[in-house]
DNA sequence: TATAACGTTGACGTTAACGTAAACTTTAAA
DNA sequence: TTTAAAGTTTACGTTAACGTCAACGTTATA
């Protein structure tokens, strides 16, 4: 099943993407469609391929980043040296994506804290306001 | 407390960041620190500044985006309509925020979980390689 | 007094991630 | 058969967030 194809634009619309960004990705080596001609057509895979990238990017990480990512699903294991350092790869990236997002969870409860404070002071200044009649001296 | 004072280069050592970040973020409108000549000195408030507009960058905030959420720690409460203004923008700025980390907490979940099964993979292939005498074919 | 150590202001350079425009081909429909 | 809709390559432009000089001023200490 899903074994259907798209074109570039379909992928672009289905994303909200520019077909530029696609053609972009498959400039930096994350993409690598078929063609018919010169026409660039997108199998299944490869529409996971975008939407892996796609995940990178909110998630802060660059293309070059993703690209190693998704070479870790697809682990051309010729030889078991390879395959322990790509284990190891993956292990690595793990607590690098761990470290980052208890970061972010911080970062963000402090944040939301600190913009109920802020937004506290700016209610209870408008009250104060509405109390006293004037103050334009 | 905490009313000492900071020199350029004492902050950037302290966030490890440069020299240039500081004044970069100054020249953008992020920072206004007192000047003892030409000299620039910084305020426990310009420290926590800078810590704001880092911690917006771990975040995924652009630098414009700090910006404006500095501004609303620091209210020029001049008139109510403003103040109103100022507490509508602080709520579209959490709910923002909100959605945002919610997404990340999933694409990291997604994520991990995937490279959960990509390490499995890779195991298992280790051992199949490893009962299998050779296959030098 | 010279020579570090730290500070300053330009001003041009760099990188990632695309945007934009031009010039061209292929396919399908009027 | 022309014209419209998608596709292509090539190449230069853009924006954010700094990096990297160069050239200069100010202490302070050997």
């Amino acid at each position: 099943m899903t074994n259907r194809s798209y074109s570039i634009t379909e992928l672009a619309t289905d994303f909200d993407i520019t077909t530029r960004t696609i053609r972009f990705y498959e400039e930096k080596g994350l993409l690598n469609p078929q063609r018919k001609g010169q026409t660039r057509i997108y199998s299944a895979a490869d529409r996971i391929k975008l939407k892996l990238i796609l995940r990178g990017k909110r998630l802060g990480l660059s293309l070059e980043e993703s690209k190693d990512i998704i070479e870790m699903y697809q682990p051309e294991h010729d030889n078991s040296p390879q395959l322990i350092k790509l284990i190891n790869k993956i292990r690595e990236r793990k607590r690098l994506l761990k470290a980052q997002l208890e970061q972010q969870l911080k970062d963000l409860n402090d944040m939301m804290f600190e913009l109920d404070e802020a937004e506290e002071r700016c209610v209870e200044a408008l009250n104060d306001m509405q109390k006293k009649p004037r103050k334009t001296a």
